[in-house]
DNA sequence: GTCAAATAATACGGCGCCGAAACGAACGGT
DNA sequence: ACCGTTCGTTTCGGCGCCGTATTATTTGAC
């Protein structure tokens, strides 16, 4: 039963935290912010081959949702000087602040459930 | 700094929950996760109207979203017979375990974090 | 210098969701 | 019986993401 409420209470973090992003978040898929706090989280280099690698996802999808964040300013690129060929993803200092935001939210919902 | 810390855990939890899905869920959007849950979590009866304020989004959007979660079979729909206009959202059997399995996934991440 | 391998980006056709507007069915007061 | 209101759905054009296949650039081995 105590398994019960606990499975509970995450339901209702992650139904409030949506909740949440519907009506203030820029909506991101599953898999852009999967990429995106992987970037924040992960130590750098991050690259497009790495991090499709590290998700299990083609490098098409890596690309693309580079290209939507990045118009959303949330990342950045920059090619590598070493190889030319790999591209490192920068964080951003909006990138970092949406980041941190999102954090607040959760933490905040997550302060309000029953302990 | 230990505010800091957890908004890191939150940030963790919510990255390593969302891998999660993205490898084993059926990709649900921000705002169907919402509706979903809130038919799961919220007590019944659950309308068109009622959902759409709720979630403060327009009425054609829980359509298409019980549309789509109809043919996974997550939801039915069922005449209001007392009033014909209305139409009242129920739970199904494969629904109720796709959310119970989400709690899963949840709440199994959240005990890998550090306290 | 040449060629195979590696990397990221792009092209293509398809599918799903969006917002706004229009629609049809059902209700309720008069 | 009418008529305004409520409720859910449908339609429309548009946009974003998908997977697969292809392309362009760069590298490193020979």
């Amino acid at each position: 039963m105590s398994v019960e409420l606990r499975a509970f209470q995450s339901l209702k973090l992650w139904h409030d935290v949506h909740l949440d992003l519907v009506h203030h978040g820029g909506d991101l898929s599953s898999r852009q912010i999967a990429i995106l706090l992987t970037i924040y989280l992960e130590p750098p280099p991050h690259t497009v081959r790495g991090l499709a690698r590290k998700l299990r996802v083609t490098k098409p999808v890596i690309t693309r949702a580079l290209d939507t964040m990045g118009k959303l300013d949330l990342v950045a690129r920059r090619r590598d000087e070493a190889d030319r060929r790999n591209v490192v993803i920068q964080r951003t200092v909006a990138g970092a602040l949406a980041v941190e935001r999102l954090g607040d939210v959760i933490t905040a919902h997550a302060k309000e459930l029953p302990r």
